[in-house]
DNA sequence: TTCACACTTCGATGATAGTCGAATTTTTTG
DNA sequence: CAAAAAATTCGACTATCATCGAAGTGTGAA
């Protein structure tokens, strides 16, 4: 009988260094060593004894592929808390150009563990509601009649993505839009569907993803989506 | 245009004397510096100048009464990060009778925030499923007519209980059971509505409760619920 | 009004932990 | 096989921050 003590995976996640290693990782790919050590612009000695403590907190896993280690969020559960982490954390002031296009990029378009969040995210998700192909309920959406001949189409298993014991189709609050995309399982079968269809491209370095020129033609045509701003156009 | 920063509130939090705060602050009371500083055992002094950074850091506020001031978690928001950050810590062991029994009675009974959780609140919480006074939808629970009628002649006005933003019946995982116990609204209001009827108590100095022998009889009379032990009977 | 209590502020101390240079280990490539 | 690359381990250094003694401020009770 034992009770959690938040202590030490608090403190793991409050170091800069460590925090944006995890930061990466809530794109939900597993990432080299060197790749993180690059993304928190430390040494990869110094980044090696942080991923060990990580590892070691239980907060991620790594595999080896030959000299290359790749490394993992430990849980979805450990994403959830990341994100929890970042609905009361308060907003780091820009400083850069640079940061403020990462800061537009990631506002636009980015990863939140396994599917789409940002603008297009919640476009997305509240397009689907109003043609009525998805609706609410409870924290949850579900799939109308409607909605199931749309995903059918779109070349999606509703009946290979259901099964599973993880949850279907979730609320997930979107910290930049302050309303709901679209998490769950649904939500990430439809974000891979993007990818193989290149309307989505991950941008390197980072969560942020881009709308491709594929991908604006197809919100548009397919869902009737559109965005204010042209400039964010993938050349 | 501004990206959260999760480094500040998790290293807030990571520290030994601002998480023994935090956590009896997760009883969702107000409680006095000095209290707080009683609870981490620390020095006055400490306590205020770790309460100030909480402040600052946006997880807590305080209200002064007189000479007493009182802080809080500053919003549920925070209370959820604290939960999630509990879903991936390691169970921390224990070390000692009165930590044995501490960890005991908060297994047993305990306020999560604003609603119980525990053996007792998960107990609750499935005694009114498998009695069909409640169903679950989605992630949230729901009210029947059998129990709309229940909970009113409980004493519980459930047209007020609705009123308002936050969810109605929410569930959330119970990180001493593994199960979920109801969170929301009408969880709050059956929490106030057993302390009201004097069936649970809180024992000072955390955030365990304790059920009083009116309470043991209650649940069983009213719901059926009982409990192996009886060593936990309150004198 | 005086005294007691709650809380905050100031400043010095010491422990901790992130950091990188150096060295080592493991794997891959030519 | 030798060299290069990825990653880890070791050890020393230094900056940071929690801590408490001392002092100060504000409020309430006698």
């Amino acid at each position: 009988m034992a009770t959690p003590n938040i202590v030490e995976v608090a403190s793991l996640i409050g170091d800069p260094s460590r925090a944006a290693m995890l930061m990466n990782l809530l794109s939900g790919k597993a990432l080299p060593a060197s790749e993180l050590a690059r993304a928190a612009h430390v040494t990869p000695q110094t980044a090696s004894s942080h991923l060990a403590k990580m590892v070691e907190g239980g907060l991620l896993v790594h595999e080896s592929y030959g000299r290359h280690r790749y490394y993992r969020l430990a849980s979805a559960e450990v994403g959830q808390a990341l994100e929890a982490l970042h609905a009361i954390a308060p907003p780091k002031p820009v400083r850069s150009l640079r940061e403020s296009d990462q800061s537009k990029a990631l506002h636009f378009a980015r990863t939140c563990y396994d599917h789409i969040a940002g603008e297009v995210g919640v476009a997305l998700t509240h397009r689907l509601l109003a043609l009525g192909l998805l609706h609410e309920e409870g924290r949850d959406f579900a799939v109308s009649i409607d909605g199931a001949k749309w995903f059918r189409d779109f070349g999606m298993d509703l009946d290979e993505i259901r099964r599973g014991r993880r949850h279907f189709a979730r609320q997930c609050l979107d910290w930049s839009e302050r309303r709901h995309h679209m998490a769950g399982a649904l939500g990430a079968a439809l974000t891979t569907r993007l990818f193989d269809l290149s309307w989505i491209d991950s941008i390197p370095g980072g969560r942020a993803i881009q709308v491709t020129k594929y991908g604006f033609r197809g919100l548009s045509q397919e869902l009737g989506i559109t965005f204010d701003d042209e400039w964010k156009q993938a050349e």
